[in-house]
DNA sequence: TGTGGCATTTGATTTGTATCAAGGTCCTGG
DNA sequence: CCAGGACCTTGATACAAATCAAATGCCACA
């Protein structure tokens, strides 16, 4: 019933519309959920990191292309015994709906970014979203000199962020030129003063509760 | 336990960060969830229709502020009593999961808006999505010579879709002039052809199942 | 029947980001 | 050690939408 699968970084673990009859957890590694207009126009609607959930029980197809964005271990369970296990235990339903309010306030807050932020903004509201996601794995909050993992080339920013690869690079590198992050080749990002990066963000400063 | 508010267009129903001790569902009108940058520029983040749910169990005070975009009436429950509801009611628990998951794939829908098309585009989506939930409360499926619902200030619709009212107001005079709306009114659109006007959104062509 | 206040439309101009087009860097494999 | 390719950066230009600024329509109310 559960067994694990791994995926190398750009191989895709679903395409939309594919049956799928396994729901999973992140073990390790990040995926992205995508959605494309005709045309070719793509976004990203989904950012998985590890502990976050894959697949909805009760539908039998991916509604979404799932791409792992850097190497990925995903702990799999079949379909139909998972929806089983949430028939019969109450307590991991419980859970999945706690888990899927989460990710809907998260999206809420994506979708201000979105609307409403310029590519500076963006670009450190994500690497702000990273950096909190990668503390609380440790229960910690981040603050000062921090270092931030970004397994996502440039394009798969764009992608989430609803820019093109060229405004994503050059706000990195104005970021880059004005002290806020340093690089440490390409997917490694240096933040002298987390608190700095906030404020480019455009967010509220005070960090909301770690929960 | 149960009990009935009413609310005038424009009327705030809670603002984010109060205390909101009940859960509610809309019976008729609609509201906007709504999120907000201390410079002030304003994202919504959910519009709430008849049938919708808004709050959220084991939460204590609103993330969101959220206002009447008209007149609204909405059926309340209030938050303990409905949360023993849950624990003792697996089949409600479901059902509020299985609500929360089709919310989340609306979501995610209007990220690729928000991320990816234009003024346009977004006008004709946001059109074809209120004659679709308009029309899948009488379960049926939108074709030919219809008629929309739009009770929605220019500055609401704008908040919607990330743009500035102007731009909306001049995007909905463009689609006048070309046939694709005709105003009845401020607040009711007439669409000669609604495949025309899907065409317009952007989006895939099959309308996807009525579900 | 006017009058004040809002929502909306329309116009002129600016601006942020996309688009088009080279280069550059780094890694892999011959 | 060099060649090829993927990824990234940078530059020049175009364009869609924002911003700034009136003007207009519409309704509630005196």
């Amino acid at each position: 019933m559960k067994f694990y699968r791994r995926f190398e970084a750009g191989q895709v673990v679903v395409w939309a519309g594919d049956r799928m009859d396994f729901v999973a957890s992140v073990v390790a590694g990040m995926a992205g959920l995508t959605q494309q207009l005709e045309d070719g126009r793509t976004q990203m609607v989904g950012l998985l990191l590890p502990s976050d959930f894959l697949g909805r029980p009760g539908r039998e197809s991916a509604a979404y292309t799932v791409t792992a964005t850097s190497d990925l271990l995903l702990c799999c369970f079949r379909r139909k015994p998972f929806e089983r296990l949430l028939i019969d235990n109450p307590r991991i339903a419980s859970r999945l709906l706690e888990m899927t309010l989460d990710e809907l306030d998260a999206v809420r807050d994506w979708l201000l970014l979105l609307g409403r932020k310029s590519a500076r903004e963006k670009i450190a509201s994500l690497l702000v979203i990273l950096a909190r996601r990668e503390a609380a794995l440790i229960k910690r909050r981040p603050e000062g000199r921090i270092a931030v993992e970004l397994p996502l080339t440039r394009e798969a920013m764009a992608d989430y962020l609803g820019l093109t690869l060229e405004t994503v690079s050059r706000q990195m590198s104005a970021l880059k030129r004005e002290g806020v992050i340093e690089l440490e080749g390409k997917r490694r990002v240096i933040v002298p003063s987390f608190q700095d990066l906030v404020l480019e963000s455009g967010d509220d400063s005070d960090g909301g509760p770690l929960s």
